[in-house]
DNA sequence: GCAAACATGTAATTAGTTACATGATTAC
DNA sequence: GTAATCATGTAACTAATTACATGTTTGC
């Protein structure tokens, strides 16, 4: 994808809230912010070092009390073009929904196998939706009264996240009664 | 993205409907399946021509009284791998919402830039609505009685399309009265 | 005559994935 | 002692994007 590196910018948003490791960032994508946004650190280690070469993060020294674990900063300039990419049009990607690709198609299959592609597809979202709505609960009860910005934040994406997937699920409804009923 | 070749079975799809060129199969997915999936010519020909290569596909020679139009028709195998796919449980494709991304951090933003960059996002999923909604009207309209399976199908995928804009626009208006009113 | 649409491709680039490799520390 | 988690990285690969290049046909 010869296209700007997104990895970067996340990374700058997540040490623009604290420094930290790679091994931080890649746990801060794959719990607080898991619904938005996802890196490997296959793609995240050598972001790191482009970025430090770059000078848009540095190395925390003084922390060093634990020799193996190496905490970033994000710079001044690591601030400025964040901000400048935050304030920048939005790119919008465009649709590639492997899912709708498959039922697009699925007249092709047997009545059994369309079934289960898209019972799966309605599990997997009933799922999700149990697991959102869990957080919710967690954010609303564990931050009684003190809601900081960031969990404000936080709580308008995972409140995306829930509209999302009762979207998806009351298509899979519409779905299964047009279809069944149906032909 | 060390990953399967997804276009390949997009083109096995639209190509299982009817025999086409490249210039067709990039024309199919800006139009009819444009809410589904996007192709560039810049990966639709190499992949043709790879395709060609595998016995996926093959060219009809027969109709070619245009030369400069190379009509491609799926082939047996093609049709195979296409069915396998089909049947292959689905694969997730992880979360990247530059949007999300982006509104997670804008409380660095100023409040106007902040605004913005709601009301961009707010204005983009209006208009998609209003073209889907359009383009479902001429489907019900024009196909009246008719409606053919692929019509069916192409019409699922639209009302996909239409609730998921409802369930973001709906998300704007949540986080606009809460941030507005809120601090 | 000219713009839009038709039509096919290549080259350069890179973002991102997956698999591999290695070792320390912590909790049971 | 052993499994899970912490921790950092490299190598190989390729899917996908963007820009470039070129020419024809159709409709106004």
């Amino acid at each position: 994808m010869a296209t700007k590196n997104r990895t970067q910018y996340a990374v700058l948003g997540i040490l623009s809230i604290a420094s930290g490791s790679g091994y931080d960032i890649k746990k801060y994508c794959d719990t607080v912010i898991a619904n938005v946004w996802h890196e490997n650190y296959g793609h995240i280690y050598p972001v790191l070092k482009s970025m430090l070469a770059n000078g848009l993060i540095e190395l925390e020294t003084e922390a060093s009390n634990d020799e193996r674990r190496k905490i970033y900063k994000i710079t001044d300039k690591g601030r400025e073009e964040f901000l400048h990419w935050l304030s920048e049009p939005l790119q919008y990607t465009p649709v590639r929904s492997e899912f709708m690709l498959k039922f697009l198609f699925s007249n092709l299959l047997s009545e059994n196998e369309r079934f289960k592609l898209l019972s799966d597809y309605q599990k997997r979202h009933e799922n999700k939706l149990a697991e959102y709505r869990n957080i919710e609960k967690q954010i609303s009860t564990s931050c009684e009264g003190v809601r900081t910005n960031r969990v404000k934040y936080l709580a308008a994406t995972l409140r995306y996240a829930i509209l999302s997937c009762e979207a998806a699920l009351k298509w899979c409804e519409e779905v299964e009664r047009d279809f069944i009923s149906g032909d």
